[in-house]
DNA sequence: GACCAGGCACATC
DNA sequence: GATGTGCATGGT
């Protein structure tokens, strides 16, 4: 109980890396994201929503089977056969709908181009993906940091229960506020908030899922030892 | 059989 | 603007 005081005085910058150290000496190096190209890792994220990855890479392994893995084989399919092959990633049928909405944007604003997407402004770019129908603050924020390179943090379900769950944040957290918070006190460091997400990724996988086993919690023993 | 997964859009109040 | 609901497969 003392320990949770203290960690109230501490400020966030602290806390914040102090975390990111911690996961790091746990897990290492999480090479983020799984993928061969730009383009399959957009694909991947939008197909990764609410879904487990073990799922979208039997999509993305039947994507590729049919040779189907660049925008403009998936843009002149038809919506059953996208969602036929998407099949297993789940929610096939609003995912092929989404899928295409992006590939839409893609192709009309990009010429198709995931390395063209890339030499637009950041904070302009988000807010254009944020308005392809499918796309929401996640999954734009994974495409921009994990298929573009640009420095942008992603927040998911993991890492809002992680800090909840560490009181580093309170219930009524936005996404954009939590964002603000890893923004204003880490680096403005690209590589840095890769490693950051994939790690909390795992943490989030091994012990803080919503029945948590606090007990063997990296972060946990970090709290009762300090 | 229950729970969970790297969300999002839309309806309703 | 907050809250509830539909979307669906596959692993544990």
């Amino acid at each position: 109980m003392a320990a949770r005081v203290e960690r109230q005085i501490l400020n966030n910058s602290t806390v914040l890396l102090d975390i990111y150290n911690i996961l790091f000496k746990s897990y290492g190096p999480q090479h983020w994201w799984p993928g061969d190209t730009p383009f399959e890792i957009a694909v991947g994220a939008i197909l990764t929503q609410n879904t487990n990855w073990g799922n979208v890479e039997k999509a993305i392994i039947n994507l590729k089977k049919a040779k189907a893995l660049n925008a403009g084989k998936m843009n002149g399919m038809s919506h059953e056969r996208l969602a036929s092959l998407i099949r297993p990633a789940g929610y096939f049928n609003i995912k092929a709908k989404r899928l295409k909405s992006f590939l839409t944007f893609l192709t009309c604003h990009y010429n198709g181009s995931m390395k063209r997407m890339k030499t637009e402004d950041t904070h302009d770019l988000r807010a254009r993906l944020l308005d392809v129908n499918g796309i929401g603050p996640e999954t734009a924020d994974s495409i921009l940091l994990y298929a573009l390179d640009k420095p942008v943090f992603v927040i998911d379900a993991y890492t809002k229960r992680i800090l909840e769950r560490h009181q580093v944040i309170s219930e009524k957290t936005t996404y954009h506020e939590l964002q603000e918070l890893f923004y204003k006190n880490l680096p403005q460091d690209k590589a840095l908030f890769n490693e950051y997400h994939a790690l909390l990724v795992m943490l989030g996988k091994d012990y803080c899922k919503p029945k948590p086993k606090c007990s063997e919690c990296p972060l946990e023993k970090y709290i009762l030892n300090s």
